[in-house]
DNA sequence: AATGAAAAGCCGGGCTG
DNA sequence: CAGCCCGGCTTTTCATT
């Protein structure tokens, strides 16, 4: 059951997360392993959970996404299930795509993406502020990303 | 040369971010397509600049990973090009995997993933602080992440 | 190494705006 | 008419045993 990766189960990784679509035969060449083991080193990391999923990456502004914002919120902890009930109403509201628990001045970050500035005051008022518990929240507009790995680092 | 996606397109899109594996031939029956058509979408998608690229998603605790931060920046804007500088310096730093040019309190917000604590002392002592330009910066611990979504957010 | 499935590339024809 | 889709077909490539 305990299965641990060698370097050639690394190597598979590093290179499915380059890219999620390379045949097994590419794959099989670059790792300088024959096909049918390859498949079977890529099957064993699906099953133990190493390689979640394989997504495409697309172009957000192409779609009209205009702006994306990471937003910080404090909550009001009177309640001891404050948290579980902002993550419940976090969870429904689909412009927000990322809710991370973090330490420091705020309680969470969230990404969020709108379409504009009139779908960000939607977001605002209409979803985020109605939800109980938020005390503060401040937004970060991102005016560009000039990086953005889609690869775990670490030494493969 | 402008192209505009059609419903079938923005489906298209979908399913290939819930599914960056997904078989043309399961694309074009959950689409309603023959295969050829169906590929030919595609193709022009990945074309278009809509579709940018496949990666498999892994388990980044699985591999050892075990600390992943957001980083808020703020710099010393004591020349023009600091920015630029910046963000060349960034690039270079394997553990952040993600740079943002953001307004608000800070200028930039990172996120790095490290092994451990020790790691993060090292990302800190050895790169992040040796930065110039580099004024004040503040680390928030992912904690938990409750929501992490793979798709844009729009109407499909 | 072999088979069986899927993808890729062709064409002719049909529907629709 | 132009654009899009279908269906059939062949060849090539890939997955799977």
């Amino acid at each position: 059951m305990a299965f641990e990766p060698d370097k050639i189960d690394l190597q598979i990784l590093k290179l499915l997360q380059e890219n999620g679509r390379i045949t097994n035969l590419q794959l099989s060449s670059n790792i300088g392993l024959s096909p049918a083991p390859t498949l079977e080193r890529v099957r064993k990391l699906e099953n133990a959970g190493y390689i979640k999923s394989y997504h495409a990456l697309v172009d957000e502004e192409k779609l009209g996404i205009g702006i994306k914002t990471f937003i910080q919120i404090q909550l009001d902890f009177h309640t001891h299930n404050a948290i579980p009930e902002f993550v419940e109403a976090i969870r429904a509201i689909q412009e927000v795509t990322e809710c991370h628990h973090v330490t420091g001045p705020c309680d969470f970050i969230l990404k969020a993406y709108v379409k504009d500035i009139k779908g960000y005051e939607k977001l605002i008022m209409e979803k985020i502020s109605k939800i109980p518990y938020v005390k503060t929240f401040q937004t970060m507009m991102i005016m560009s990303t000039s990086k953005k790995e889609p690869i775990v680092p670490m030494e493969y």
